[in-house]
DNA sequence: CTAAGTTTCCGAAACCTTATGGAAACCAAG
DNA sequence: CTTGGTTTCCATAAGGTTTCGGAAACTTAG
């Protein structure tokens, strides 16, 4: 069902069916009534590969997402809510998201020169982004538009969102307010970008209440709660015990909420628990979590706008986000035993 | 940068080109080593569109995933999982996954169409099947291939993920055992087709011991914690108070768990509560969640196979897979008082 | 050296759409 | 009826690849 079979049907020639199937100036009304009529009648459809062809720089109208190993991210809710903004704006504005897994490491970069050669996505975003990131070489040098969630290097050359650099500063203070002064931490692994800068906000909001992280109470997990729930369990051995632990995202402070459950430690009576990113589950955790709202979806929206800006040539969005965050206080923080 | 260019640059034809770097029989061996040498130099890229357009029926190696609303997706654990599995399972067969949502209806086809017409993707896979399903006529009478989660149709004639029919039996059993026989219910809307079969098998589970389930202690809810505590709240407040709440799945349970814990109710010790699907977060709960596991990722994994076979026409997988399911026993059931 | 067979190559056509420049038809005014 | 301007249309080419049928070159056997 082609073009040259809707031409025969309106006794048209093929030029004046596609202008008209195209709405150019160029062709009579009732001509293009005629024209759409019969091409639904038929069931015509364009064939894309074609006209892309014809057209040369066309738009895959897509946007892609490629992951190192995806049971580390879908289950991940912070990273599920993130996704949900990206895909809702992109698909408002008719754009798609494309998904692939990379099987090897994080920084191999095939399924990007695949996706990209095949014109099947326009653009790509980047999650946990790394210090030094091999993602961000490749397609600096393939000169593909891109944007990371986290900054990575200090002033990079392309479109990012990352926190503020004060974010920590509202839950220390409402920590120091507690009277807490040996804080322990668990932070995400030290080589991502977001792991690095959480850590300096965390330790700099610190300082300005002259309370220095004692680097023994300071331990390196994964992303998710059974790394969370272990970390926990060693700081919770260690004496004197820390009176609050800060878990740099809010998967971490579950998997400690559990520890303490299981080590007969009460929260918040006996230790304070803070997460960060204000996930769906930190309200519904026993005790409800106390924790840094930076909402994942709109990092995900900021991100797809900054991607279509950058594809379009527009600027509806700031090409540099610090994103601001909200403390919200539940009910895992209390006054330091 | 062309293939002519190439052609030319080599001093041979375009078509032995073409054979030479598509490594085809009729080209000599030192010819074909030129020419991938030469393309490679000057950094050919074949122009996929002018292929596809000339080789016609070709793959998009895409599967395509349409939802409505993203947030009621993503941040569902479930969904997550399952999402993990299906793209894992892609990835690995050299497929990626195309999201979209669609903006309107869930009956919404426009966006099958147009990834369709495009071919951008070579079948679908359907979540959320509702027991009359716009999308699945639709692509019935387009042809198209696809699968579906929830068989909807008594026997449909494509291939589909669905639980056993006595997948709640044993939940019931243990249940039964621990002398509950007032057992409440919070299911998913009615009209999806996982909803209905599944409260189908707990009624009839719970017949085999002759207890009627209450249609007063049913509540229809939505998918998330939010409605499982409302439906929850509304529950313990019934008098006599049912002693379990079944939740048709994890969500909805720990929202349960939450609202028992708001009104003062002790679980197990006041009423027992079960979930469905074993999500991550059921093992950090407070308490810990009785549920039944039937692993997301399976389901999307199997899934994906099956909508690989249809496109591909192999049958590496049965056409309609009954998943089976363990019962896990946590610390949210115990003896009815 | 010739005949037949095999390997390697080539020109032209095809895939389907859109852009271009110009032709035909139409209309109004002189 | 002619002129000039406007609207509507068409034939042709172009875009990059692969396929098809056959031609050329080379190899082997007689």
């Amino acid at each position: 069902m082609t073009l040259h079979d809707v031409a025969r049907e309106l006794g048209i020639s093929v030029t004046q069916t596609s202008r008209a199937l195209n709405d150019k100036w160029d062709v009579a009304e009732k001509t293009k009534a005629r024209a759409r009529a019969v091409a639904a009648e038929l069931g015509y459809v364009p064939n894309l590969e074609a006209r892309r062809l014809r057209i040369g720089g066309s738009r895959a109208n897509a946007i892609g997402l490629v992951l190192p190993q995806s049971e580390l991210y879908f289950s991940n809710a912070f990273f599920a809510e993130l996704l949900s903004g990206l895909v809702a704006t992109a698909t408002a504005r008719q754009y798609e998201v494309r998904l692939a897994v990379s099987i090897g490491s994080a920084n191999d970069v095939k399924h990007y020169r695949r996706a990209l050669a095949a014109r099947q996505v326009d653009g790509f975003v980047l999650v946990r982004t790394e210090i030094e990131d091999g993602r961000v070489d490749f397609l600096t040098e393939a000169d593909i538009p891109f944007v990371t969630f986290g900054r990575g290097r200090a002033d990079p050359p392309f479109p990012f969102v990352d926190d503020v650099d004060y974010v920590m500063r509202p839950l220390v203070e409402h920590l120091v307010g507690l009277g807490h002064r040996r804080i322990a931490c668990i932070i995400e692994p030290r080589r991502f970008s977001m792991s690095h800068y959480r850590f300096r906000s965390l330790r700099d909001a610190a300082a300005e209440h002259e309370i220095a992280i004692d680097q023994r109470l300071v331990v390196e997990a994964d992303f998710g709660q059974d790394s969370g729930y272990e970390a926990a369990q060693f700081l919770l051995s260690q004496r004197p015990r820390p009176t609050a632990i800060v878990a740099l995202n809010d998967l971490l402070a579950l998997g400690a909420l559990a520890a303490a459950r299981d080590a007969g430690v009460r929260v918040p009576e006996n230790v304070s628990v803070t997460g960060f990113d204000d996930i769906t589950a930190t309200r519904y955790s026993t005790p409800s979590l106390t924790t840094v709202r930076r909402s994942p979806r709109t990092v995900g929206e900021t991100m797809c706008l900054q991607l279509l800006d950058l594809v379009n040539g527009t600027s509806e969005v700031d090409r540099q986000v610090f994103l601001d965050a909200d403390l919200v206080i539940r009910d895992s923080t209390g006054p330091a035993p």
